[in-house]
DNA sequence: AGCACGATTAACT
DNA sequence: GTTAATCGTGCTC
């Protein structure tokens, strides 16, 4: 089966479509040939400079640079002196809008994401957003990043959709000192924690 | 040049 | 539930 990365056209649409269509989508990591994949299982939606929330609230800067920019590049920033966030540039040319991403379900190169998450559980090695740059090596160098050139060792690659029965959305995480509307707005979506199963079940399956 | 704070994580009580 | 770790960013002198 071929797959296909996905392309610009998915990324310059609405942001809130775009969020909600890449849960279960494959997000991947090339290194040296190597591939490392897991599947989308939450994000979250950072829109314009009205969005309280969104960096590009101070306006145009030399971080925010990449959010303005053409869609379907990855705008990748460094916070709380650690840590590094993987965000998918969205909608159109001079907008800026960028999804986070969350969570994946690791699917390929466990065995490396294992030795970079050392002495975490397999369900803590991809669960949060710092943790997926942790185990999939993303760091500033690939802060704009083009995911739709063939070329590119970031991108995201069509996988089963995920149906909306089982997507469940709410207010986005970590935005403490937001004002409202914004710290409540519901713009981070999640596949579904299946009910009845334990933690180590709980997750995507075929 | 200095400052406050952050789209977090891991370890702890 | 609480908190330390740690530094780039954007703002104010």
């Amino acid at each position: 089966m071929t797959v296909e990365r996905l392309p610009r056209q998915f990324f310059n649409r609405p942001i809130l479509q775009v969020v909600r269509e890449l849960l279960g989508m494959r997000l991947v990591r090339l290194e040296d040939g190597q591939r490392l994949s897991g599947r989308i299982i939450e994000a979250e939606a950072y829109r314009g400079e009205e969005d309280l929330g969104c960096h590009a609230y101070h306006g145009r800067t030399a971080r925010t640079q990449v959010m303005y920019g053409p869609p379907g590049h990855a705008y990748v920033y460094f916070t709380y002196g650690m840590h590094w966030m993987l965000n998918f540039v969205v909608e159109a040319e001079g907008f800026p809008a960028a999804i986070l991403i969350r969570a994946i379900h690791a699917v390929e190169g466990t065995d490396i994401m294992a030795a970079r998450r050392a002495g975490q559980p397999p369900q803590h090695w991809t669960d949060g957003p710092g943790k997926i740059c942790q185990a999939l090596n993303i760091d500033r160098k690939l802060n704009g990043c083009d995911l739709c050139d063939p070329a590119s060792e970031l991108f995201v690659e069509f996988d089963e959709p995920v149906p909306e029965a089982s997507t469940t959305i709410g207010p986005r995480v970590g935005l403490y000192s937001v004002p409202e509307p914004w710290k409540s707005i519901p713009w981070r979506f999640r596949v579904e924690t299946k009910p009845f199963l334990t933690t180590e079940h709980a997750e995507i399956t075929e």
